[in-house]
DNA sequence: GGATGAATTCAAGGATTGTTGAATTTCGCG
DNA sequence: CGCGAAATTCAACAATCCTTGAATTCATCC
């Protein structure tokens, strides 16, 4: 792990093209990943970037603005994303997309969905990028396939993969907490195909 | 609407038996409903119920004391939600839990659920009385339905549910932060049905 | 009707947090 | 090698926020 330096820091520009510009964000993602944007304080990230808490305004202006580039700035887009799903049959699109949503929550980048769903309450914009990446995403998806009423089936796949996300990390319900990916796929992805695809009225 | 007093608050113990416990449960409520348990302020809880800040401290210890009464110690139980939901086709159980879940939601009492949701993240307790219930509500329904494999449903069909209120109180995705409740009971019923008696494997 | 006790407000304490300016050290360039 | 610019830490400030104790007013009971 990082920041386990005993020795005591000195003051002044330190040796070494230590990048502490980065350090700071991937603290970032993970503190706010576990405490949200609201329990987060700014010296927590820095003790875990190895670094003093002024850093933060130093290379970010603010503790919003290390918000906006850690997590609001996602490190993925939904393009990209598509594209990775795109190959497969049809009828098994749902199927892919819980599959990858599961993987990419569990590891790296999964704290970024953490903080977003976690800040989700206090932070108004956070709330702005969730609904974006969906929209972004699903709609996509959903016109692709050639389906109708693309706004709601976006809400509805958002709701179950957020409520998914939100029982599994962060309410930590069992045994879905605990659970493996693939059982939760089969379960869940029915639900995510006929919202795509399937009848809604 | 309560605390549109223009006079000026005396010092000192006020006339009429105003109840002024109750007030703060209430206001308490709508606080929490909006801002959540970290960003509720004690004032503006306070302030909405027409009284100083002080009398949280004086009926009920802290903060907490007052999050646990208004919110923790749910203003209705599981039991009591089940007999409402009992009468009628197991195969439309599913419809009659949703269209209950979106009604209470968005009526009276709906605060204490939207408190809880937004308070999981930074509140353990929240996420463990959010646990209790749905476990306490749907190992009953399903147990009564006869369907195996009882706490994995519980997690979906508590992913589903919760998925649902966040993305339509809290983070506002429309159409279904909008939408006439019988859109929704129609297209996300089906889920909820199959996680209770479905194939999930 | 007066005394005791409860309810309420006010003002301030104590803790935490985000932010800032000065002091200090190192890097990079000439 | 020397000098200016950038990076880093430290200490302190200002703003909140929850909490507490004293002062004040009303209710209740004898």
């Amino acid at each position: 792990m990082a920041g386990e330096d005993t020795t005591v820091r000195r003051r002044g520009r330190r040796p070494g093209g230590q990048d502490t510009r980065t350090a700071l964000i991937e603290a970032a993602r993970a503190v706010f990943g576990e405490s949200g944007f609201d329990g987060a304080t700014v010296r927590v990230i820095a003790t875990r970037a190895g670094v003093d808490a002024a850093m933060v305004n130093h290379w970010f202006g603010s503790k919003e603005g290390l918000f906006a580039q850690a997590v609001l700035k996602l490190p993925f887009d939904p393009h990209e994303l598509l594209a990775e799903l795109k190959d497969g049959p049809d009828d098994e699109f749902g199927r892919r997309i819980v599959r990858t949503f599961l993987t990419r929550w569990d590891g790296a980048g999964g704290e970024v969905f953490q903080a977003l769903v976690r800040s989700v309450a206090g932070h108004e914009q956070a709330a702005l990028v969730l609904r974006s990446f969906f929209q972004s995403f699903f709609t996509k998806v959903i016109a692709g396939l050639g389906s109708d009423r693309v706004e709601l089936r976006t809400s509805l796949c958002a709701s179950q993969l957020v409520g998914m996300g939100l029982v599994r990390y962060v309410a930590k319900f069992e045994p879905m907490a605990s659970s493996d990916i693939e059982p939760l796929v089969t379960a869940i992805a029915p639900t995510v195909q006929r919202y795509l695809t399937g009848d809604i009225d």
